[in-house]
DNA sequence: TTTGCCTCTCACATGGATGTCAGCTTTTAG
DNA sequence: CTAAAAGCTGACATCCATGTGAGAGGCAAA
């Protein structure tokens, strides 16, 4: 009988290591119920390869700066998609998208205006 | 003889109303050092025209993710450019900009992944 | 077994912009 | 003149991802 679940030897500090993320965090994640993991009988966690990919991801969505409770909303059709979560997801992943289309153009004028900045400040140190 | 400083009539709720920034944050500016007043005899803070647009610009740079005291550090030399602050500020900037620009493709990475996620959604949706 | 590192839970600390409340003075409108 | 509205300072509260430390148990190598 073939394992179900593929090798679930990495443990915390594996995972923290491998992602760049402190253990702390990871437990943090967990708490909030973006990242699962399997307890031993001593109650260590214990995870997949498949969890590395999942903390990138989350991290991804937390420097675009969502909160974990959003990202909660839209994290789990990702992996489980079923239509109790899709109808929801859709809704907030939508939302969110547009959220960040606004950022991204508040940051894209904020860059503008930043070299707008250098350029004079370059323009003042010449007539030093 | 002229007046100096135009009208400093606004007062800090109509420059609240005018920017949308809550009195307590443009309080905070002041303390911040971002923004500055004209105090009148009772203490009253007054502002000149240009406080609106610097005000904006502030929020502007808050929303980029800069910190007040980075924000100390870009701004002034936008008003009043002087040797002293000229070259901390130029280092200052392009950091920034730097920074900005790294968020900035984060930011687009995550939109993307976004609408893959929700082209996956959709397809799941029209299968039922 | 012992040593050393890893992990566990619980809980308190942090930072930064902003909210909020209290108590008081100034300004403005009726 | 009086009352409402707006300002002032100072201090404490909030949110949220993380840091940090304590105290205890787990696991592998020597």
């Amino acid at each position: 009988m073939a394992q179900i679940t593929p090798q679930l030897s990495m443990r915390i500090g594996e995972l923290s290591t491998r992602t760049g993320v402190s253990v702390r965090s990871l437990r943090y994640y967990e708490e909030q119920g973006l990242l699962a993991s399997i307890r031993s009988e001593s109650g260590q966690r214990h995870y997949g390869e498949s969890a590395v990919e999942r903390v990138a991801f989350i991290q991804l969505l937390y420097t675009a700066g969502l909160s974990s409770k959003t990202i909660l909303d839209v994290l789990p059709c990702s992996y489980a998609p079923s239509e109790q979560t899709s109808d929801a997801a859709a809704d907030r992943m939508a939302v969110e998208r547009d959220r960040l289309s606004t950022h991204i153009d508040d940051l894209l004028r904020t860059r503008d205006t930043l070299d707008e900045l250098i350029k004079i400040n370059r323009a003042h140190r010449a007539t030093l």
